[in-house]
DNA sequence: CTTATTATGATATAACATAACAAAATTTTT
DNA sequence: AAAAATTTTGTTATGTTATATCATAATAAG
């Protein structure tokens, strides 16, 4: 099956080449930074290494236990304040069923997005299907909702854990 | 319009009984903790009239602000079992964006649920959509991943609130 | 009525997030 | 280049949400 459009980030091949995997993401913040006129400061870029870390969801206290070890001075705001930058343009999103933060796969799309989060092994796939989304708000429309902000969040496993058995 | 049996619990009407609406929903949890042969306690059954005291979402910590000035000794715990409970036999959800709690309008129906979260005037409407819950499952599995759980929280403004403008 | 189980009380602490103000760095204006 | 305005970061304190743990009480089962 070839991979279809709508889907941002896909689970990641068991063995694949994470640092290659970081450097992508960052270069296309910078790339999204530079041509947007946003400051992608030192601090900010580290922090969406860290979130981009693993393919899995990262608490902000976790980012912030990382960032003591290399710079002193670091507090719950450090790291709040970066990842509300990175949220604003769409650098990372937030799993709110689980308090924490995964790396957008794609920047440069607008989207709300869809999250299938595997149990097992904590990655997260990312979607942005306008199947999900339009029935979502054809739905909402019918019932005089007027739609800001899509929250979808799957939990289960992915083909790779499911196929492991339990 | 005629309502589909998929809209468990839709916005309400701007005045209605909501005594009465607390009330009925009481009695459908006391019904349904008889047929199963769960202990619906007094504490648990009053927290869950707390949930109810609204349509809106409600926090942990209202509840116990409340317990509190009813009994005393009333901690953390015993609104977060009392919550764990409920939840459990799908008496409540808990609306994971909002990290709150709302009613469930149909505790006799196993269900997922997808919610409409109303930013203006608080209000929450209950759906439960298989076309919703269909395209999800259905994209999910086509990617290999086997879903556990559905969490579709959707905010905007309900009917009432869009026509008010502003 | 004794034992086992379940529920609640009570204390402490963990985990997640923001408010508010000061200092430093950067950009803009002159 | 200097001054002013803006943005970013440092710092301290606190607010909000949730769980761990062990003791006691209430209820159900044998």
């Amino acid at each position: 099956m070839t991979p279809r459009d709508d889907v941002i980030a896909p689970f990641p091949p068991k063995s694949h080449d994470h640092v290659h995997c970081i450097e992508e993401a960052l270069d296309a913040a910078e790339q999204k930074c530079r041509d947007e006129g946003l400051r992608l400061t030192p601090l900010r870029r580290r922090v969406l290494e860290l979130v981009w870390s693993s393919h899995g969801p990262v608490g902000a206290y976790e980012i912030l236990d990382s960032l003591r070890s290399e710079r002193t001075g670091a507090a719950p705001p450090t790291v709040y304040r970066a990842l509300d930058f990175l949220r604003d343009h769409d650098l990372i999103h937030r799993i709110e069923s689980l308090n924490a933060f995964v790396g957008c796969g794609d920047p440069a799309r607008r989207h709300g997005g869809q999250f299938l989060l595997c149990s097992q092994c904590g990655a997260v796939a990312e979607l942005d299907d306008p199947d999900i989304a339009g029935t979502v708000a054809r739905r909402a429309r019918a019932l005089g909702f007027t739609v800001d902000r899509q929250t979808i969040e799957v939990s289960g496993r992915c083909g790779a854990c499911a196929g492991k058995g339990s």
